[in-house]
DNA sequence: AAGTAGTACAACCGCTCGTGC
DNA sequence: CGCACGAGCGGTTGTACTACT
């Protein structure tokens, strides 16, 4: 069928049309109520018993993506983003693989950022999105970008706020976060060592400012030129920094320090509003044809 | 204010995988 | 082994919303 709004019939399996598009508030309230009643599975019996005329496939993708309660709405945090950098980096576009280690999030949303954000920017520069080039573009300026919004955001926050957050952590609400943090004992950077984490929630606005690249900042022709001439004065230990094609698991893995995913509450609020950049990141010199 | 372009995201589709018979 | 079915995954599309002209 070409129209894929169109209600599909299908006489032998359903007496009734089948549901598509939006879904209306009535039928969410119907998988909401059936759902807490009886939990979740069995899709298609779902459907059917709970009065929608939807697809089981409908209903799950609803449940999962939209309804259930412990998603996270609003933009993703640094935090967030620059964990899907790197396990992206890892496990390619293992979107339910990588979402399971942001809580709240689901593979959809991840996908979605993926593909309308830093892919949409590969295009921009002419780098295909899945080569090595655009991976250590990634590698060497996005991430350590992020790294240095969190460094300020925790700095700025041990200076404004002593009152440690009950609010549990992204380490605490997953422990398999925690478990992804060998590269804590790396990071050399003053502000990136053990610390606990302070609550950030006194950063109001935490934008990144890629204004302080250097303006005739080149396209890197390798992870060392990049991260030796952008990051000179940012106390990272380069030898941190697992420039291979961080493909593999295990040693070397580029991760966030225990201080940074530790004791705020990333899923704050306030750090809602702290929408990475990247147009103003991408502004540096595109390559060379 | 109106039209247009760009963006974000919800939803759908096709495919694969696992399981039971 | 092969089939049917449910579940899940990744890719793609449609559309509401926002920004820009």
């Amino acid at each position: 069928m070409s129209d894929a709004m169109a209600i599909v019939r299908n006489a032998s399996e359903e007496e009734f049309e089948l549901r598509r598009g939006p879904w209306t508030l009535e039928e969410d309230t119907l998988l909401i109520n059936y759902i807490a009643c009886h939990g979740e599975g069995k899709w298609n019996l779902l459907a059917k018993f709970a009065g929608l005329k939807r697809t089981g496939k409908s209903c799950r993708l609803r449940w999962l993506n939209y309804l259930k309660p412990d998603i996270k709405r609003g933009n993703l945090t640094p935090h967030e983003q620059l964990l899907i950098l790197e396990l992206h980096s890892k496990w390619g576009n293992r979107w339910s693989k990588i979402a399971q280690q942001l809580p709240g999030r689901t593979d959809n949303e991840i996908k979605n950022y993926w593909r309308t954000r830093v892919q949409k920017q590969a295009r921009k520069l002419k780098v295909e999105s899945n080569s090595q080039r655009f991976l250590e573009t990634i590698q060497c300026f996005l991430m350590p970008r992020l790294i240095e919004q969190m460094e300020q955001i925790s700095s700025s926050s041990k200076s404004t706020s002593q009152s440690s957050s009950s609010t549990p952590t992204m380490e605490t609400q997953n422990p398999a976060i925690s478990s992804l943090l060998p590269y804590q004992a790396s990071m050399n950077s003053d502000s990136m060592t053990n610390q606990p984490y302070e609550n950030p929630s006194s950063v109001t606005s935490s934008t990144i400012c890629f204004s302080e690249l250097p303006e005739n900042l080149q396209y890197p022709t390798s992870p060392t030129h990049a991260f030796g001439s952008l990051l000179n004065d940012c106390h990272y230990d380069m030898e941190a920094f697992n420039l291979g094609p961080m493909s593999e698991a295990g040693s070397g893995d580029f991760l966030l320090s225990d201080g940074q995913m530790a004791g705020g509450d990333w899923t704050s609020d306030d750090m809602a509003g702290t929408v990475w950049n990247m147009e103003e990141f991408w502004q540096f010199k595109k390559p060379e044809e």
